[in-house]
DNA sequence: TCCAAATGTGAGTAATGCTCATATTGCAAA
DNA sequence: TTTGCAATATGAGCATTACTCACATTTGGA
């Protein structure tokens, strides 16, 4: 952010910015956005869109935190109540379930989160987010089974939420039945592995 | 390709030209390729580069395109022999580790199959490739298992190889010691998945 | 009412992907 | 060897687009 909208009209306008580049996006994929089309259709001038985002992969940026940021809370608060072994894969079966609905309702969010993967400056964003889900997940794990080494959960929490935005991306650019079979392989996968018996 | 080169002065060029991109990705990334630095680190004009290679995007699956088809040959090699669920999980980890071997031996590896993440044209190429390696990993399995349907492993080894990529890319990314940890926590996810009871 | 800060504007600049008219080289038939 | 055509090579220049900046307008408070 260049400069923090503090008056009622420029914030509105900082929103149709970035409503307009969804639908963009949405429209031709994050690699075809034009800076030009997205002032023409948030209806300000160039000039404006500069004066809030310093560059076109800030637009982006912006849409992929507050991404970010919405997932996180779900998955907190999905984890949050999680007290059995039960409780963690019926709440982690559930969160594939709406992570996977979100992506098909809202399929711009695989181009959104793939152009974060590619742009070098990005892709820190992208990990610092699988992290952070990540260390819910082994919160949770190491609550479960207090006798365990904490960083024991580490990896393999940091793995299947990185894991799960891949299948994700994936699963939304096939044909739904066999993306429903993907994400249905995943779960199967990933509740095998928070059964495993730990040792 | 926009033209075959015949001669050998011009296939030779085009290998220069290819071994530049490669050098080039590696330096600064492949969102900051540019096409002039591809002709004058490959000693040719901006003229000839545009002869073989239709546009920018060109180059990048050209790399990939190779790079898979070493994978494929790779994998279709390591799972031929395969004749126990023992061979299979034995061949599978080894799999895995040359994987992870290459891919920290040629970090542009992963700028490269970034690439292909965002760009719409090319996401395609990456999907059709992990289709390809599941293909593979399911028909050493179905004539493991010639009992099952053949389309039940399908999805699982299409999932497997995908989400092998993913956490390649992402262990790359981060320091070696966690990359280390996070390639073990793969290895041991999917040898379960190999190993689990048949319905 | 008036001013300073916030906000808005769009023509213009620089960078870069890509084209095309022209020049050069390689190869094979005469 | 010579000749002629196809293959190959060139780089100035065009079109597009990210981004700047000098100036205009609006807002909110004193």
């Amino acid at each position: 952010m260049r400069r923090t909208p503090s008056q009622s009209r420029s914030r509105e306008r900082v929103e149709r910015m970035l409503t307009s580049a969804i639908e963009l996006i949405a429209e031709k994929g994050s690699d075809a956005l034009r800076m030009s089309e997205v002032a023409r259709l948030a209806g300000v001038s160039i000039g404006s869109l500069y004066q809030y985002f310093p560059d076109k992969s800030a637009i982006v940026r912006t849409l992929a935190e507050r991404y970010h940021a919405e997932c996180q809370a779900c998955i907190g608060a999905g984890l949050a109540e999680v007290r059995t072994e039960e409780d963690l894969c019926a709440a982690f079966g559930q969160l594939i379930d709406i992570y996977y609905e979100l992506f098909l309702a809202e399929p711009v969010m695989r181009d959104i989160l793939s152009a974060t993967q590619a742009d070098k400056a990005l892709r820190e964003l992208e990990i610092a987010n699988s992290r952070a889900n990540g260390a819910l997940l082994a919160g949770a794990m190491s609550r479960l089974w207090p006798e365990a080494e904490r960083d024991e959960f580490d990896a393999s929490a940091f793995l299947i939420m990185t894991l799960g935005e891949a299948t994700m991306r994936l699963a939304v650019s096939v044909e739904r039945s066999e993306g429903d079979a993907l994400v249905a392989a995943y779960k199967l996968m990933v509740l095998r592995e928070l059964r495993r018996p730990r040792d």
